[in-house]
DNA sequence: GAAAATAGACAGACTATTCTGTTTCTGGCA
DNA sequence: TGCCAGAAACAGAATAGTCTGTCTATTTTC
């Protein structure tokens, strides 16, 4: 959760950057952008101009820059949630509603291929023998699940849990429509039930 | 949409049933157990115990066989939704919450392992070079929009759009939900935001 | 006997890793 | 500044295994 580890990864420009930066760089926009296994170490070395050793001595297999690229998504993405509910200020329901407005915002970059982390658990499913991306993954959803909690709960709601769940599912549900879609659907529409079910909330007590 | 091109796969022992039903039986358990990218021909012919050319002859691609899965998966969604909302009678309120209501049922499965589209989505991309999956992926997303139109649409909604979108957004969400914290959310609460959301709609007309 | 399904070898390309050896970079010291 | 040691990154072959898809025989079935 210490988006600090990676520095400023997303801005500097590719040969700037260390050896192990540039490898999770490309490894995390090819990941992405295609899926993971798609995506060969070959190819993550060829694009990254890195010789193989150097690659093995940074990261032991595949399954742990995996791990670390899905780390290095769920840093970034809380930061940016962690900014956009700041600056919506102290109201609650503004910083839940501020959310929404982050997750339209991301959808508009023509980069956009929906949540990494759902995508992950499509790959790596509790089938799998990859126990650290697994982990991560579960952590990711926990993390998830608990900062929607801090929203939620200055609230002082009856039925917390409930509304963490709805919630949750609208912030889940616009990533999938929004990746499914492609720009289909007006997405704005989740922000407005994340609204009036929260309104809803508040009356009831 | 046509779930009787399927038969009783589902009900009949695998020995009974002709080479191309027992493959496509078997593949479809893989698939959505693991994942397709780790599940390989070799294993499916395997575990269902027929050939590799009377598998070539059934179905000319892996990439077939897939989207031949997604299509048999697709059949059998719509035809448990189809029949949970025409029990639940003909109040377009009613018949939503049958979806929900059918959605928490399938999540009880011990075999549930999220939504096989979301998960589809994810392991082919628009980026894949897989037409004919990426195309029954996108004939899925639209029928499901149209699935929820249709029952919204008898409430002859001002702002129709909106809610399609939210109720959408709260059916993949509890998917997701679902499969992210096996059994550690109460999804019942989604439910209650599709009741509230649609009450909610109808009193503005 | 003819048709169909079988087992299994095979091709060619891909996978993640490991290995050997060479070159380049970097920090300390004079 | 020049030099040198050691670390780090380089290139690329080799390994062992996977993948999809094709092919050839042998066996089963009608």
């Amino acid at each position: 959760m210490d988006a600090s580890e990676y520095g400023d990864l997303e801005s500097l420009s590719l040969d700037a950057l260390a050896p192990r930066e540039r490898i999770l760089k490309i490894a995390s926009e090819l990941f992405y952008r295609n899926s993971v296994h798609t995506v060969g170490i070959d190819r993550i070395i060829a694009e990254s101009g890195v010789a193989k050793m150097t690659f093995y001595k940074h990261f032991p297999s595949k399954a742990n820059l995996v791990a670390t690229y899905l780390r290095h998504k769920s840093a970034l993405w809380f930061d940016m949630l962690a900014t956009a509910t700041e600056q919506a200020g102290p109201v609650p329901l503004d910083r839940v509603l501020a959310v929404f407005d982050a997750l339209n915002e991301s959808f508009r970059a023509p980069t956009f291929r929906g949540c990494p982390f759902v995508r992950g658990l499509a790959e790596f499913g509790p089938d799998a023998e990859t126990p650290e991306v697994q982990a991560t993954l579960a952590a990711y959803f926990q993390d998830l699940h608990d900062f929607v909690v801090s929203l939620i709960h200055p609230l002082k709601l009856k039925n917390q849990g409930s509304v963490v769940v709805q919630i949750l599912a609208l912030i889940q549900g616009s990533l999938v429509n929004a990746q499914a879609m492609r720009g289909g659907v007006e997405t704005l529409a989740t922000r407005d039930a994340a609204k009036m079910l929260i309104e809803a909330a508040v009356e009831r007590g």
